[in-house]
DNA sequence: CTTGTATCTGTAGCGACTACAGATGATAGA
DNA sequence: TCTATCATCTGTAGTCGCTACAGATACAAG
């Protein structure tokens, strides 16, 4: 008596409702080239199956960390091609991490610029203002 | 014997220069219509005054501190119909200090994730990742 | 006057979606 | 079985803030 763990497929709703990734954004993955083409039911509506489910999260949160679809493109490729090493995975993350750093860099150094210049503001309803003069300085 | 310190207007390409932003910008920032429609030459090249200059400055310089076009479009109208008063200036960049300070936490809670991640990661040159298996969980 | 550079207009592309329109597919109730 | 309603289909265009062309004209130096 095999046991046979077959999950019945998906509709693109009940996967987007599943994944929360909206419908139109899992059919611009599909052209794009990072979702596979689905099955089709006989009037043509896409049905996905597990694999296809846990790829989709895969991206999801990929994208929620920041990364871009060109670098969850290259991962998925190692990850298809089955040839992908730990380091390479962890390079690809690293950088992503250093980006990040970076990124968070800039915005405190932006941050502080914006404190200052509020500081500086008397918040009164008078038409002078010390942010415009320092935006218009120069 | 009258001093007028008139400056000679400036073509788009020596604008650029002074303000670092990239000729394609300017006539971008024109037809966008936060860029005044300038002055042309006989030949119908376009030519800068001083007050331009100021304004692309101020523009620039808003961009650099991330204010959206459309911020900047805000403030400059108010600017532009002289009838703005420091309140309302501060009220728009308080809301954009806002944004930079909830643009930080949430990059700081995608590198804590993605440290995470990397932390339990063997980084060898192994058929097998924490890190997709983290991504690919569920 | 020629040569070379600057500028002109207009359009298309980027990334990562989102928002339609207008046509079918699927499904539940009468 | 019919029908009403919802889901899904394809294809295109819009978003933001530029950037990159192509092909034509303007301008400045020698």
């Amino acid at each position: 008596m095999k046991k046979v763990t077959q999950t019945k497929p998906l509709t693109i709703g009940s996967l987007s409702k599943k994944t929360g990734v909206n419908i139109e954004t899992i059919r611009y993955y599909e052209k794009i080239g990072i979702m596979p083409k689905p099955q089709r039911s006989d009037g043509g509506n896409r049905l996905y199956d597990e694999g296809q489910f846990k790829r989709l999260n895969f991206i999801r949160r990929s994208r929620e960390l920041g990364f871009s679809l060109d670098e969850i493109r290259e991962m998925l490729r190692l990850v298809d091609e089955k040839d992908f090493t730990c380091a390479e995975i962890a390079a690809i993350s690293q950088h992503h991490l250093d980006d990040i750093k970076l990124k968070i860099k800039d915005l405190r150094k932006i941050e502080r610029h914006m404190k200052n210049m509020l500081s500086q503001c008397s918040r009164k309803e008078t038409p002078d203002c010390a942010i415009l003069d320092i935006l218009f300085q120069n």
